[in-house]
DNA sequence: ACCTGAACACCGTTCAAGT
DNA sequence: ACCTGAACACCGTTCAAGT
């Protein structure tokens, strides 16, 4: 199929942009490096981006298309959600350098809409009200990109050769502090600084999330019904 | 009393550059600028910075020393934490644009680590083992970060003057939405766009959280009542 | 000890000009 | 229609020099 070449164009040059973030961090994306990567001026991205946020924007935007929403099946509304969060996760994770873009644009672009819609449509099933609704989708979404954005034993990509070393350094200085002045600190600095498993630790961040809106959510539906032990999972 | 001047002039520096945050973005926080602002070339700065990077390193220590951690009391931990957390985003949510310098670097100054410790502390006392309450922990604080990076209705501080235009602007791009594709994004474009109250939207952030906090520790420790033991990990 | 000026290698963006 | 080159107003940072 002969494809339409100025879509294609500028579809490339987002994925060079996202790769440079992947690779050097954001500070690297640049409309040099990006033209230079292509063996073109700076200039020539002017066709395609209005200017160099617009770049940010489409970073933002292709992260964001793919994501893989999970079909809506009968399960309980939390475990639905449990699973949109999830995989807005496994698309984050490999782009921690760029994930930061996707806090404030989500509702920029269809498939942030995409995504944000069918959390209000989790929440709406379980029956929140729209305002709490919008508030709880939006804290959700946000979430999942600080849980990439500060993984312990992150460190800029500049130094991706030395990240143990610098999981080590943040570690030592960490065990260095006074065991009388900040005794949990000290004593959780290897899960500070690290952690033991990636997996495990988003399963976690996500388990957290879904729980405090299942917990808002009994808050504020069970007030009609007696004081509850434990709700059916 | 006669103040020691190098100590002096770096605070003064460091509150410089937070203002220049606070009225023009982080993007006007520039070597040049902050140097401008006290009649003196960028260089100058030199001789209490080793580099721009420690200048966003002391604005995020600025943030954080203002915090005023509540006093212990003998409350339940999750009424204590709520305290922790709310502190903590008084201090955020005047400084939206510098908030975000946070995130990464709690662990680096003192008064990050007396508000690790205090948060770490109260988890402990609820009977987290380390590692959960080190996720937990970090988890909590990057959300009421997160929580005013992206309170609904902000904008660029360039563009202060007109928020309310923004807020328009951004309701009105939500409202042209086909409500048959994204029919919830649609029915929540005011919540989306702006926020009823700034109060009530972070109170029912920490609520969120908390809930969280408390939903996962329900979770965990109502099987070690019939176990008796914490199993070490 | 503290600050400066000139310089370097970068930015994003304009504009007129090329093909 | 698409791209370029030169230029402008900025960056952070170096280095040798001033006082």
């Amino acid at each position: 199929m002969a494809s339409p070449r100025k879509r294609l164009d500028r579809d490339v040059l987002v994925a060079t942009a996202l790769a440079l973030a992947d690779a050097e961090g954001l500070a690297a994306v640049t409309t040099r490096r990006v033209g230079q990567e292509h063996g073109v001026s700076p200039m020539a991205l002017y066709r395609h981006f209005r200017d160099k946020d617009q770049i940010l924007d489409a970073i933002a935007e292709r992260l964001l298309s793919e994501v893989h929403l999970p079909e809506r099946d009968d399960r309980v509304w939390h475990a639905q959600l449990h699973d949109v969060l999830t995989s807005l996760l496994s698309v984050l994770r490999p782009h921690a350098a760029a994930a930061g873009l996707v806090t404030t644009r989500i509702l920029d672009s269809p498939p942030g809409l995409d995504l944000a819609e069918r959390t209000l449509e989790l929440l709406a099933t379980a029956g929140f009200e729209v305002e709490q609704a919008a508030e709880i989708a939006s804290q959700s979404l946000c979430s999942m990109v600080t849980l990439v954005v500060t993984e312990p034993g992150r460190s800029q990509p500049e130094a991706a050769e030395s990240r143990d070393d610098a999981v080590r350094g943040k570690q030592a200085s960490l065990a260095t502090l006074s065991p009388e002045q900040y005794p949990h600190v000290v004593a959780a600095a290897g899960a500070l600084a690290s952690c033991a498993s990636d997996d495990v630790y988003y399963a976690h961040g996500v388990e957290l999330l879904v729980a405090g809106i299942r917990g808002v959510h009994t808050e504020t539906h069970t007030e009609t019904l007696t004081e509850t032990q434990t709700p059916a999972v």
